[in-house]
DNA sequence: TAGTTTTGTAAGTGATTACTCACTTTTAGT
DNA sequence: ACTAAAAGTGAGTAATCACTTACAAAACTA
């Protein structure tokens, strides 16, 4: 990886994440690249060669941060820890994800590029395994739930909100998964 | 309003929904309304009226629902109508809101013509009030996450689940809101 | 029915776009 | 140092796009 092909990449997230896929000109990701048109379409053969080699740096990321969670000992840590994901998601990346995120509504890469990776999966069971050994009734059940709530926690995150409003807001949904709640 | 020019409507209503707004062609509107492509011009005078009038359908459509919810005497039962109201969203018109949701991720409509609407802060301000009614220690939290949970749900819905599926979810939710239930 | 406004069309137009190509420069292996 | 491959450039190009314009048909109004 030379350094103007990370150069482009670096400068198509942010362009991507900003204006979105279809309204960013290759000519505009060149210019403010400080490189040639050409160069990008020589080491991505194509608009959407750029976009897949993006989406590629996903994977790994989130990698990380499942193997973290997967490695807590106690089931509740985990649960906890996946709520603090899409926090610590858009802290560190925050364009790589809102990238991401506004992905999913695009025909073109749903269910293409964009399928549910297979660390998402992973995380999955290791939740529902979680929410079985704190005696929850319904476990499967437990974890769409829980998915659904981050999803609209990452729609909240789009909107810039203030660290107090992240932190109450953690906290506030940390307290609905407590070792003496009703577990219904 | 003529009848090609509420075709033209209903014909770009569905290839956005399909395509996206950007990646939709005036002339495939055009096209597939059976209409020339300068009439979109003589009625919306551009590309962007043409989604501005598609938008404003959204007001009233919503308007309707809150305004049921809103007429409810029980608060349960406005939650519980809430809770289904994604649901019956895109049973009704299914391609109008997947449109809906997916310009929350775009910036050119966000803050401009995508703002909350006056119905969206009504129904906050209602269900806020149901959750204290029924005892809640911190209502407007339980609406940032009941709002979270919709938006996550509707997120689902955006995959074409079974009717199976929906119902199984819808009455999972409705339980974790119930008058027997812990309030803490 | 004459006149005026509204609705509709077809054929453009200039700008922009993703992508190519012929070419030069740099890098790396022997 | 020689050479071949890889990296990089910049000037195209064909296609597509949103939008215009000149004009015609239809619908309303008097």
């Amino acid at each position: 990886m030379t350094e103007k092909k990370e150069l482009i990449l670096e400068t198509a997230l942010k362009l991507f994440a900003e204006h979105g896929f279809d309204t960013t000109p290759t000519s505009q990701i060149a210019k403010e690249a400080g490189v040639s048109e050409g160069l990008i379409f020589r080491h991505f053969t194509n608009k959407e060669g750029l976009m897949d080699a993006i989406l590629a740096m996903s994977e790994e990321r989130m990698a990380r941060h499942v193997k973290s969670i997967v490695a807590l000992a106690e089931p509740l840590a985990k649960i906890h820890a996946t709520i603090e994901l899409p926090v610590k998601l858009f802290s560190e990346e925050r364009e790589f994800w809102k990238l991401q995120f506004s992905l999913k509504w695009q025909k073109k890469y749903r269910g293409q590029s964009y399928r549910p990776s297979g660390y998402y999966l992973e995380l999955v069971e290791v939740i529902t395994d979680a929410f079985r050994q704190l005696g929850y009734a319904e476990p499967e059940k437990e974890v769409l739930l829980l998915v659904m709530l981050l999803d609209g926690l990452s729609n909240q995150l789009m909107q810039q909100p203030s660290e107090a409003f992240i932190e109450q807001t953690l906290s506030f949904l940390k307290s609905k998964y407590q070792q003496n709640k009703l577990k219904s």
